[in-house]
DNA sequence: GTGCATTGAATGCGCGTGCATCTACTGTTC
DNA sequence: GAACAGTAGATGCACGCGCATTCAATGCAC
């Protein structure tokens, strides 16, 4: 059955594609401003909303990250001072999360690498010069 | 700039299609075959190649694994008695890695259901009967 | 109000990973 | 043959992850 082929080939590349990418990221994002990709990427997201939901299963479940590992990943931000968590009063099991100064600005300086990181390695669109 | 806008695009579809699908692989895997991702692409590497090589670094080549995690990994399907690791007499710091016969089968059962993942939740082609 | 199922988030635990290091073997130079 | 750089693979270690469980707060039934 052909199709089979067709499946395992579009994973090996997926596979592939993305194991390159994400380690470079790690790597890249880890040297230049000790944050794991998980750590961007939640920061990433606290960007794009400046509303104050119940963040925790709101950003997880947006996210890839399990919830314990989002909760892990916000203590470790909120341990480096680049998120604060505060009780949301309407619900008390309810937590928000929201960026703090220095983390706006880990996350604005970590946006450069991560950009660069996805220009040098995600298949171009129209290039200027890749390596 | 808009082609920063693209990229991250393309790097979100990127990370999002890779997690959900490789979450369902391992799920599937682990659950019908006591099998990690890693252990499944391992065997599957196995399968193609019949010659005897000193698989360790080459299999690690052509995978997203380090050769630490390889080498892991190879321990762990050796316990298992899916594979066998054999030394290399022309060059005693390599190691051949070889299938079992229990280990083609594991792979074999394996493959239906990492076939079954993989046309549930990669974008299809077009389908005469899924799942 | 009391009891109970449910939900939001934190935590104990085991595991797979990458990095750095270590051990063993090889090939080269003298 | 001795010394040494290089290579193949294994291992100590710290860490992020998912799962299962736990704890607190909520909402519903009575």
């Amino acid at each position: 059955m052909e199709t089979d082929l067709a499946l395992t080939d579009q994973w090996r590349a997926l596979l592939s594609s993305y194991n390159v990418i994400a380690a470079h990221l790690e790597r890249a994002l880890q040297d230049g401003h000790e944050l794991t990709l998980s750590d961007y990427e939640t920061l990433d997201r606290l960007t794009s909303r400046e509303c104050d939901k119940r963040r925790m299963q709101d950003l997880a479940s947006e996210m890839y990250l399990s919830q314990s590992a989002l909760s892990r990943t916000v203590a470790r931000l909120e341990r480096a001072g680049l998120v604060q968590r505060t009780l949301c009063q309407d619900d008390r099991r309810g937590v928000f999360v929201q960026l703090t100064s220095p983390g706006r600005r880990r996350h604005d300086e970590a946006r450069m690498t991560h950009l660069a990181v996805l220009a040098e390695h995600l298949p171009a669109h129209d290039d200027t010069g890749s390596d």
